[in-house]
DNA sequence: TTCGAATATTCCTGTAAAGGAATATTATGA
DNA sequence: TCATAATATTCCTTTACAGGAATATTCGAA
């Protein structure tokens, strides 16, 4: 339990970052697309990239010159299973189930 | 979108606070109780606290010279929609409708 | 009202990380 | 082989933040 999902939190944490994971949504993109929609400059870009790579939240395609960088599902699956070890903090279904619950008790 | 869900993700990558929202589940605690269960020193306990109850993570009931920290669900259905906008990224039944889709533009 | 338990806050220090600017690297095409 | 585009890396400076230690605060009980 708890895993290690301290890097990828750390990486979004980070306001850049989370637009460029919101970006690549849309599908892969370039280094130079990426900082030009963002209107940050490239090497801050290429580093960003670097931090979202290293917590494994994108890989890599190189074409020739280019670098194209995607969105990789795993630390999402992850955090969608994490986050279910949550649910019955705040999912509607599981608060019936606590009333339920409650009620045999008596 | 995108909405500020950076002071959630910050308050998430640090280890201590980590561990205090995972052990919350259990309900609340107090912040003798989490310094005790962490082994962590109680005004690091407080700090990491104030932190979380500052990112919305938890809050605080007031009971004579104790306080009880529990989490609010409330941060946790902000990810789970977040994480919505990404399902279609690793969801089986995304991937289905994406082969559909594929086939629908020969 | 004073004492002690529980908690919060302050001050200090070290460290990690972000942004800017410059430079290095890599691959392509001529 | 050279020039150039695309990207990565390094160096520097500034800032944010974590932990330690000490101290302040708050509340209930005697």
């Amino acid at each position: 339990m708890d895993e290690d999902h301290t890097a990828v939190f750390a990486a979004l944490a980070e306001p850049s970052r989370m637009r460029i994971v919101s970006l690549l949504r849309g599908g892969p993109l370039t280094v130079g697309q990426i900082a030009e929609r963002l209107e940050i400059r490239q090497p801050q870009a290429s580093k960003h990239l670097k931090v979202l790579q290293q917590a494994g939240l994108v890989d890599v395609e190189a074409e020739a010159n280019r670098r194209h960088y995607r969105l990789r599902p795993e630390p999402f699956r992850e955090l969608e299973s994490w986050l279910a070890g949550y649910r019955e903090l705040w999912n509607e279904r599981f608060d019936r189930l606590d009333d339920y619950l409650r009620t045999m008790e008596d």
